[in-house]
DNA sequence: CGACCCGTTCGCCATCGAGAAACATATAGT
DNA sequence: ACTATATGTTTCTCGATGGCGAACGGGTCG
């Protein structure tokens, strides 16, 4: 049964995607066209959306508002995980000058949390609140690895095993062998399998929280995949993953 | 008339307003007292919201999705300020050893976007998406500063001039004599206006985009607003807030 | 084992969300 | 200057649906 949703609910929701799509900003007529339904009904949902502040009316056009990111710190910070981890962050960053990454699941998602940029940071998308394939990054085979073999195959199911570059894990049975390996080792690597030319190294945590997450330090192959920065990295990653956990459990 | 508005979209939202009240994590019954509202009726709007990652269930308990969070990152980004000014926060931060924010006007309230952490800063919630009032921060009076009076008479009227402290700006004759003097040197001091034992210098951003915009650095009063630091403080928001306008006109 | 408490389901009804079309207002074209 | 066209706003109508209350079923605690 379909009834136990709230249609009106799911609407106003696709409105905010729709402005997403639109770049951010769209016009009512614009949004009305894009998601195919009549304009009174985008009008009275932006209108809505307006005056609880999860969209902003600027002129005649539509953005997405700022609440938005008040109710995302509250599903950011609830466990204590981003508290802790974000100075370690900024610590791996300045100590390797690349970007560091965290990542939690949610939702079958992997899900970039926060991110600090060093000194050489590569400039790539992270933005805070974006979703990635689990199996198509090193920060989430990390988080992969810590999960049950039944949790992964749900996933798989739910989201599928896409290729993201033509370096993606594509098959189930190598994926498997790939998280049996980072169980085994505690550290997961990602050799363009999620951008072309970027490499990551990454580090499941065990926090108290239900909620699984990691870190990774993330740079072009060339500087983060050879034999000696990857092992100061990989101390790094080593040392930041500690003191979190430590902080949490302590 | 409130026709224009959409009922069930405005009670999904109160869900999540709910959750929060709740310490941001409730059961069904719990949230359904909580809002007086029927049982059910929680029910299908967490379902519904949860479908769209806007809730996230655990067991029994809802609390709020990530899903927020990747919303609040396209509000956060759209005007290219946010990006400009975040390593230059973080430069602040690290010359001065405090904590350096940067706050948003939007719907009437001051918004804190970021925050950057020096050594010795201050453990104060600036947490990511938190509204404040405009007259009762250093930040937001500095926006206050650059906006035209009749907008300011209507942000006034709108949410008032409560004291948060007892040092709080609470007459409009005062608030006016300072935005002026603020708008004539450029700088917007906050002794304890906001936070009790806390200082915070302040400087208005004035960017292409038509969203009002202001950095600040934030300490105890102790450290902050003694002469010679105060002085260094300045030029590191002085040269700061240049750097960011510059990358965004040029 | 029974009394509760919770999430879930069911069925009902007045409400209200959604659409279509008319209206108002601004801008562009000739 | 005056259409023509685009947009946001309003109105109206109708069927769907949101919200409720009550019943169900599965835990848990005494």
């Amino acid at each position: 049964m379909d009834d136990d949703r709230v249609r009106a609910t799911e609407t106003s929701i696709r409105m905010l995607e729709g402005l997403i799509d639109l770049d951010g900003e769209a016009g009512i007529t614009e949004l009305a066209t894009h998601l195919s339904v009549a304009k009174s009904t985008v009008y009275k949902h932006l209108n809505t959306l307006e005056s609880s502040g999860l969209a902003v009316k600027h002129g005649d056009r539509y953005r997405i508002g700022l609440r938005a990111l008040e109710f995302g710190g509250y599903a950011q910070r609830y466990d204590g995980v981003y508290d802790t981890a974000r100075p370690q962050l900024r610590k791996m960053a300045d100590e390797t000058g690349e970007l560091a990454n965290l990542m939690f699941e949610e939702d079958d998602w992997g899900v970039y949390v926060h991110t600090s940029r060093g000194e050489n940071a590569v400039e790539i998308d992270t933005q805070t609140g974006r979703r990635a394939y689990l199996h198509a990054t090193g920060l989430g085979k990390a988080i992969l690895a810590t999960l049950p073999e039944e949790r992964v195959e749900e996933i798989i199911d739910a989201r599928g095993l896409p290729a993201v570059t033509e370096h993606t894990i594509t098959e189930p049975r190598a994926l498997f062998e790939e998280l049996d390996e980072i169980d085994a080792t505690g550290i997961a690597y990602d050799r363009e399998e999620c951008v072309e030319g970027m490499a990551c190294i990454a580090r499941p945590l065990s926090t108290p929280s239900e909620r699984p997450a990691a870190i990774s330090i993330t740079g072009p192959v060339s500087r983060v995949s050879t034999g000696e920065t990857e092992e100061s990295i990989r101390t790094v990653l080593e040392q930041a993953g500690n003191v979190i956990e430590l902080n949490l459990t302590g």
